[in-house]
DNA sequence: GGGCACATTTGATATATGTCAAATAAAAGA
DNA sequence: TCTTTTATTTGACATATATCAAATGTGCCC
């Protein structure tokens, strides 16, 4: 748990991989009333439309996803697999009612804080302010590879820019709500699976 | 410049006013030596595609586009007006070259601060470690904005959704540039505005 | 193992949006 | 002012993707 545990610049994209281990090591001192393991089964909610979201969860077992739902329909707009960070970003920052979901697709563990507790440790510890700034930066550059994907890429160039990036998804994942998270309809993410 | 200026939590989507004025007093102090005043004409750039971005910059007057280029069409990914903060965050965080521009649409006037300066100043002065994490928060709660926009909505509910949020960008960006941020094109944004 | 729910594929058609071309409109220069 | 350039609108058509419906496949429970 030394602040030159992480290298700011250049480990951002690998940050995941060291936050559980910095957690458990946190479970090793006092600070380990603020950390709380929750388990889920599958379906569970972590986070349901219309609550306040107070923790960041760190996954360690399962998959979640992140969903709201428009027009009567659920819309996925992330999943979150072990050392994922899942955690509704606009509501716990901005304190405002969650307009999403997040709930359990398999059995979970997962490691919750509270948001207003990390801050306190933060404040006497830079090396949280450290994993907080990282955590912080993949998320940004993950929305914006996401963004960007959007904005300018074809179905296919999505799936297949997923299938890349992202290779296990497509083997834990329902192709529904694959499909819904690529922003196109089950029956054309068939076809282009298809080729 | 006390602490107790933002409320973290409350008043993140209204820290755009109050950066520029903070800066203006940082240039009061020893720190001034850290914050440079650039000058750009029409057209000039800020950040070039192949570029590390080394530094944040703080719109004073302007306007600014940030695009890149795909199959030779250029792309817009965001407008910068005064008070906004212009970079190329992947390019500055994870200190790989830029693969977009970011581009004078009018004369300009722009404080800039080395990331590294900046993130010394932090390691001092808890202040200004709150106001990159108000900066980043913001710039997530946008990305997060726009994706979602762009995952769910028709042309015509982005149009208007940022019709109703940016309504400057109407009066002061040509429409090109704004079909090319919609994500459609110059055709369908002209056929959406008449009805 | 047979039946049932759920996941995926395939087909036919509808719709939104893109593309190309041309017509106007507005802005900028001389 | 007139002229040239640039921005925006309009029209005809092409294409990507959605939608609805049905067929097929897969895993699960009794």
């Amino acid at each position: 748990m030394q602040p030159e545990a992480f290298n700011t610049s250049k480990e951002i994209l690998s940050y995941k991989d060291k936050i559980i281990p910095m957690l458990k090591n946190l479970l090793e001192t006092e600070m380990k009333e603020y950390i709380q393991l929750v388990s889920l089964k599958k379906n569970d909610f972590l986070v349901r439309e219309g609550e306040v979201c107070h923790y960041y969860y760190f996954v360690l077992e399962g998959i979640l996803r992140n969903y709201y739902i428009k027009d009567g329909t659920e819309i996925t707009t992330n999943f979150d697999f072990p050392n994922d960070i899942a955690a509704n970003f606009t509501s716990l920052v901005l304190q405002q009612k969650s307009i999403g979901y997040i709930q359990a697709m398999t059995a979970c563990k997962i490691y919750r804080m509270k948001a207003s507790d990390f801050d306190e440790i933060k404040a006497q510890n830079p090396f949280m302010q450290q994993i907080k700034e990282i955590l912080v930066s993949g998320y940004v550059i993950l929305l914006e590879e996401r963004l960007y994907s959007l904005q300018f890429c074809t179905a296919a160039e999505r799936y297949h820019f997923m299938l890349e990036r992202y290779p296990h998804f497509l083997q834990q994942i329902p192709l529904t709500y694959i499909a819904s998270y690529l922003g196109i309809s089950l029956e054309t993410l068939s076809r282009i699976r298809a080729k």
